[in-house]
DNA sequence: TACTATACTGTACATATATTCAGTATTTTT
DNA sequence: AAAAATACTGAATATATGTACAGTATAGTA
């Protein structure tokens, strides 16, 4: 981070001052208005040598398109995204499978985690994962036996116990009895490692 | 403040998860893209709406102008105390009880709760409450029939769903076929809600 | 029954806004 | 001494954006 004139802390000042007052950045004629320049090109200097220095970023072409980097949001929560198990398809975080988001501190499981997955289906039941329960889910491959796993084999994605058997098989175990393992043969077929359970969450 | 839609809801979320995203918020446009609209106008109505309960308020002719009200301070998470569920005596907060406390969103769970009761034994393991999980008590004595209630019967504490026969009777019905229901004769042991579980947190 | 609120698509347009170009001047760096 | 950065004015313009208008449809309310 280079050094700031004080002219360019002057406009980086009003910039947080008027996103404080109204909740949305300021154009260049806002800041104009605000420092008493005459033409917007100043403003658009300024800006941009803030960019250079990387005090701001600028999205182009987008107007009030201005966020302050690092500005004040080093509260230790997050949102974090719900994301519905959906039967067919893996867990992305794209924007169509995030059903919610919640606000939850970053280090309230004792390991960290990206996102929250809503459970389908019993098959988990003597673990204590009952339907529509949220799983906190740690985006990993690095699993071992007995963890929760969030599995995905082609496009099926399932929440089950994780066990290798030897180097060419795995078996996915449910906790409950009316399911089957599931044995999966790496060398004909593909298992992907979403990520594994963290913690649980349920509201009643 | 009036009451949301379900879909001005997904809105407000919108906009939220924009901000936080891209550090000023969407245009009529991004709120179509996001959410799948064709026209610009549904966001439009949609932001009328909310504007009209409260929600958000819109500097008109000014783009991107939508600011959320009371958008969450990020001081509205509190500290929570874990109490450990004694075989006996009462879960009461004094000090010499909590084990620990947790930084948690005031409105994590869909009520709002006073504590967090450390579970000891399955008594309760098909309803998905197992050792140590944490159950997010609130403090109340208006139970219904099916909720799932922290009571006291003397110096006894315990988690079962509460089922009122009638006037005189009260059932505390474990989720576990291994045990046995309670029943409680009102007229000869005194009954004590602590209150009533409106959520859970497991973390492994 | 008419009325209002909700929830959309689709088109159109004035204006709000970013951004470029052309200058001027001072200061700092190479 | 030349080049680059800073700090502006002023004008021009393409486009990003808010917003009005015209419809359609459903559900709840007075």
């Amino acid at each position: 981070m280079k050094e700031i004139t004080s002219q360019q802390q002057r406009v980086l000042d009003c910039i947080q001052i008027y996103i404080k007052k109204t909740g949305f950045p300021p154009t260049r004629a806002d800041i104009c208005r605000e420092l008493g320049f005459k033409s917007p090109n100043s403003a658009e200097t300024h800006l941009r040598a803030l960019e250079k220095k990387g005090f701001i970023s600028i999205e182009s072409g987008a107007s009030r398109g201005i966020s302050v980097i690092n500005g004040e949001s080093s509260d230790d929560s997050n949102e974090y995204p719900i994301i519905g198990l959906v039967a067919a398809g893996s867990p992305t975080l794209a924007q169509e499978n995030i059903e919610k988001t919640i606000s939850c501190p970053k280090s309230f499981f004792d390991s960290n985690f990206d996102y929250f997955l809503k459970v389908k289906g019993l098959s988990m039941k003597d673990a204590g994962i009952m339907e529509d329960d949220l799983i906190a889910v740690k985006k990993t491959t690095d699993v071992r036996n007995g963890d929760i796993v969030i599995a995905r084999i082609d496009d099926e994605v399932t929440v089950k116990y994780f066990n290798r058997k030897n180097s060419k098989v795995v078996e996915l175990e449910p906790a409950n009895e009316d399911f089957e393992n599931i044995v999966v043969d790496l060398e004909h077929e593909q298992l992907h490692i979403e990520g594994k359970s963290v913690g649980l969450l349920r509201k009643n």
